[in-house]
DNA sequence: TACCGTTCTTCTCAGTTCGAGTTTATCTCA
DNA sequence: TGAGATAAACTCGAACTGAGAAGAACGGTA
């Protein structure tokens, strides 16, 4: 039995059960239309083959350190990503090696490039985010919070402006909450929300050059505001029971 | 460099610089209207004489069962407590002798019993939050935390309930938003808007059997509802920026 | 015992927001 | 040139909110 006592007193802590401290993380983007994740196949056992989170060791970095660090090796350069940490992954028999503690992150991009830039990672990839079952160790559990948690925080920040271009349409800001929410908003009542949120956009005053592919006006340009939550909110038709 | 390679490959742990997982648990209460957390007095180096959370090592244990057994040794016998995991605060230097990962936990309870039950926690104390500052390593960035979960949560799910009795009057519910928000919500509105949002309480067709210390009649008495979330959600007059 | 102040509970009312649908103008494609 | 699609603005009833007030029940005190 370990007490806070004798660890304060300066008992050598190499002494203790090791426990290894890592990252994960839930990279989430856009493309087409349909949320995607971004995945690692693995190499060795266990769950050799699997699709996995990318992730690993926290060095001598603070765990966001750690986390921008392990999705800049998978990614390549990353342009501006919003990324936060989700919940920390630490039963005993998650990993059947030895007690792994994980901190998870989320992360948020626009249409990111393919990854196989960075060096271990020749086997990252997007997954829709529907197919993305059977993950490695406890996985699914931690995409399914990160999904939860990107859900809930369209509702009340302006998380979405963080999946778009710096300039981009309401149309392109409700494809985001399409994406996430797998339900489309009423594209007028959307309209009229987004713009009458303070905060949440800005108006440039330019227009896209051409209107839609299959025809209609050319829509304004925005970029995000300065608010950090919205107010109201804008809730989602049907929140989630828990 | 330790990469993930390294780790599957079956690299021993013992050989990395040992890193050391800690739960610290923020429990917060009401007592006489004013919202108080739980602290213990340290009494070794770094922080000798200083506040503290009341925190510990990490066993063979979940992270959840290690806050609990936690708050179980400084409290003594726990009632029915919330408990939900915060965040984790990790970087390097928080503790000036080894890399230290805490998990910080957050604990509501009806006013719990006085501490100094439990083995290694006769310092332990109930401590108005705002008089909870220059706490030891980084805690009070932990309580801040757990202060702004704590309002924000009050917001969108029941959790007011996890701070009363069993069986509770309108006027005490709002007395726990009163002190954890910090602000007096109208009673009128209060009442109207408890009683319209589905499952957050229901009737037990009992009334307290005398009025308020102060006059008034008898109010009708209350238990929790099933709602896990509250919808329409109860908002603050004034939502912070961040 | 009668009264006063307090509190619980319900009610009122105007202003705001929301969901659903409609209208108008603009644009692409055939 | 016409058909279909879309952006943006508008309409309207329902629901919700904030602020205040009214009525009833009660404890303490004169």
């Amino acid at each position: 039995m370990v007490t806070e006592r004798e660890f304060l007193d300066g008992y050598d802590p190499r002494a203790y059960p090791a426990v290894a401290v890592t990252v994960d993380v839930v990279t989430l983007t856009i493309r087409d239309g349909v949320l995607h994740v971004l995945l690692v196949e693995r190499g060795e056992q266990p769950f050799a083959g699997r699709l996995a989170l990318p992730g690993g060791f926290v060095r001598e970095e603070t765990l966001d350190e750690a986390a921008l660090r392990e999705l800049a090796e998978e990614t390549g350069i990353l342009p501006r990503v919003h990324l936060e940490q989700l919940t920390t992954f630490g039963d005993p028999g998650r990993d059947p090696r030895m007690r792994v503690v994980s901190v998870a992150y989320l992360a948020f991009a626009p249409r990111l490039p393919d990854p196989n830039v960075g060096g271990d990672a020749a086997a990252a990839r997007w997954v829709p985010v529907g197919d993305a079952t059977g993950l490695a160790f406890d996985h699914d559990r931690v995409l399914a919070a990160g999904l939860e948690r990107a859900r809930a925080k369209l509702e009340y920040t302006p998380l979405a402006t963080a999946f778009v271009d710096d300039e981009f349409t309401i149309a392109q800001l409700r494809g985001v909450y399409t994406a996430v929410w797998g339900e489309e908003p009423h594209a007028g009542n959307f309209h009229r929300k987004v713009l009458s949120v303070p905060g949440f956009v800005e108006d440039t005053g330019a227009t896209t050059s051409r209107g839609g592919e299959r025809g209609g006006p050319r829509s304004r340009l925005y970029r995000a505001g300065g608010a950090r939550i919205l107010h109201p909110a804008l809730l989602r038709p049907n929140p989630q029971e828990q």
